[in-house]
RNA sequence: GGCCCGGUGGUCAAGCGGUUAAGACACCGCCCUUUCACGGCGGUAACACGGGUUCGAUUCCCGUCCGGGUCACCA
């Protein structure tokens, strides 16, 4: 067979040859050690969590190593593409501030030297390393149909390896007539890899998360291109990488499969194989109808809303939350990382790819919150305000407007018990702060002016008459609250709760019982932040007008 | 089914031949406290199972079971 002959008459458009490529990809200018990665989703809708997960650790991978992180988009499948899909994955990366040192920065724009970084627009790449295939005898045109695969599929059904290889291999062995026949009749063809591979071999890989895995080598004559001359995600990943020189792979494990495969393409290819790191997917319980679990399974974006990353902005999750959250997942010494250094910026962190586990974790929304209240506390009342406004921006135009009317109140609100040793941690996301604060707004402010059962509507009704002639707008905390406690003894309650423990028969209640009535009566509410604080910031008039209305209720 | 990978409390997980088997979340109790939260202290709760190897296995080997992945002209 004249393998130079099959190569022109498959590309007659090809000129080029790989050293061109070469020539104009060059190895990077990198210190030693510095790592290449990357994040190559096909734009087929909107940012999954996973794909985010995946991302980070790839970005993580490369910076802490000093080395470039880049962003490829994989659109091979024309069928499966979504209209923006590459601006939806752009924005989801950004929004959690990951935002690629090189490659598709907008669904037309390029950054940096080794693009097109669109695989799109790489055809004539793919064409030529295809045609060099050829001409090396390792690839050759097949012209089965989608049926004819189908009946070997089927024909398959009890054989140990399934696939194009071997006898199944109809095409391998055409001669150059028959291919120039088939082609003069204008039959498709696909460009299909002549394996080398041994059935007896295997071959081991050292994977930076899993370790040595054994695997038999690859025999199949996987598809290199389509009949559209679109690369398959095998081939385009070998040129790509290679030329772009991605030092570790950072990808799902549902590929792991495919490493012999990919093993037998750098092979024939002449590169030098990357390293893989194949990180476990992030799981979810699955349960039935009645709440049982019945097992766990991939996080799906079909099933489950908190898959699309889009959900976390929704609901108001902060970024910094999830992102958080995500590195506990991927590095579990996070925790403690952070417990010790509260204040540092998350690319403090010295994240290491090999103690990724190796098992997927299963999505935790508890934990979530717990991170995130932990997060949301350490922001000043400043950086909350901007952030719920944002967030009420697009979710909540009312109470957006009410956050934009008076921004020197909301400030000041998100400031009570934000400020000292031991912030307030009852935020985990922005979409629960409106009904937190409600009462501090006349609009969403509601009050029942039901009292504990233990104080009877008599007790509590003198106990705010008694305060309101005592209340003055102006109190600080420490005279406030001993006017709080003056009125205690004359209305038969007791301002020390230690005694009204020693000998609670001797009294209706104590300063907290006193406290806790005016508490309802301002706010509706049993639980609150510091009631002085929130005294001071609904004003004289409004807490005047509030206790009126409950001692109206109360008689 | 073949081939891979995995299996420590409810969840995330340290540990990798000898440990009272860490820690975090959740849960429970106590303390602190004008409520709640925070914080502090304490508690319930785990090495899937069966064989080896070994003086000794959660750690190593084999089998079983369970879970996950993969076997496309999808990525």
């Amino acid at each position: 067979m004249d393998y130079l002959k099959l190569a022109d008459i498959l590309f007659p458009e090809i000129d080029k040859t790989p050293d061109y490529f070469e020539a104009k990809y060059p190895p990077r200018d990198l210190p030693e050690g510095a790592r290449v990665t990357r994040f190559a989703p096909s734009p087929t809708g909107f940012l999954h969590l996973g794909g985010l997960f995946a991302a980070m650790v790839a970005a993580k991978t490369a910076h802490t190593s000093g080395g470039v992180f880049y962003l490829r988009i994989e659109d091979t499948d024309k069928k499966r593409e979504v209209e923006g899909g590459i601006s939806g994955i752009i924005d989801g990366l950004a929004r959690f501030g990951i935002v690629p040192d090189e490659g598709r920065i907008s669904e037309r724009e390029d950054k940096g030297a080794y693009g097109p970084y669109r695989q799109s627009e790489r055809r004539e790449i793919y064409a030529t390393f295809a045609k060099e295939l050829v001409k090396k005898g390792l690839a050759y045109p097949c012209f089965c149909t989608e049926d004819e695969i189908g009946a070997i599929r089927e024909a398959q059904e009890n054989e140990p390896i399934k696939g194009y290889f071997g006898k199944w291999a109809k095409c391998r062995n055409l001669t150059l007539e028959q291919i120039e026949a088939n082609l003069a009749a204008g039959k498709p063809w696909t460009l299909r890899l002549r394996s080398a591979g041994d059935m007896q071999k295997k071959i081991t890989i050292s994977d930076f998360i899993r370790g040595k895995i054994e695997m038999p080598a690859n025999v199949l004559d996987i598809v290199l291109l389509k009949q559209d001359g679109i690369p398959t995600y095998h081939f385009a990943h070998c040129v790509d990488d290679h030329l772009m020189h991605s030092t570790h792979i950072v990808r799902g494990d549902e590929w792991i499969a495919s490493v012999p495969i990919h093993i037998e393409l750098f092979a024939a290819c002449g590169f030098k194989a990357p390293k893989y790191a194949h990180i476990a997917p992030i799981m979810k319980e699955e349960t039935d109808e009645a709440g049982n679990v019945t097992g766990k399974r991939k996080l799906s974006k079909r099933k489950d809303p908190e898959a699309a990353v889009t959900y976390y902005s929704e609901v108001g999750y902060p970024a910094e939350s999830v992102n958080e959250y995500l590195l506990t997942l991927a590095n579990s010494n996070f925790e403690d990382w952070r417990r010790a250094n509260a204040d540092a910026p998350l690319e403090a962190f010295p994240f290491n790819l090999k103690k990724m586990s190796a098992s997927g974790a299963l999505f935790d929304l508890a934990k979530l919150n717990d991170v995130s209240k932990n997060v949301i506390c350490r922001f000043s009342a400043e950086k909350v305000y901007a952030d719920v406004l944002a967030w009420a921006k697009e979710n909540d135009s009312d109470f957006y407007a009410h956050l934009a009317a008076d921004k020197d109140f909301a400030v000041k609100m998100f400031n009570i018990d934000r400020t000292g040793k031991k912030p307030r941690k009852d935020i985990a996301k922005w979409s629960e702060v409106k009904e937190y604060y409600a009462y501090l707004f006349t609009d969403y402010y509601k009050n029942t002016f039901e009292m504990p059962e233990n104080i009877t509507k008599a007790d509590a009704a003198a106990i705010l008459k008694a305060y309101k002639a005592v209340y003055a707008a102006g109190d600080e905390k420490d005279v406030w609250f001993q006017k709080i406690k003056d009125l205690c003894a004359p209305l038969g309650f007791t301002p020390n709760v230690k005694e009204y423990k020693q000998n609670p028969d001797a009294f209706k209640g104590h300063v907290g019982d006193v406290s806790g009535v005016i508490r309802i009566a301002v706010t509706g509410r049993r639980n609150t932040p510091d009631l002085c604080s929130i005294l001071a910031l609904l004003g004289e008039e409004e807490v005047g007008r509030r206790l009126e209305e409950c001692i109206e209720n109360l008689a």
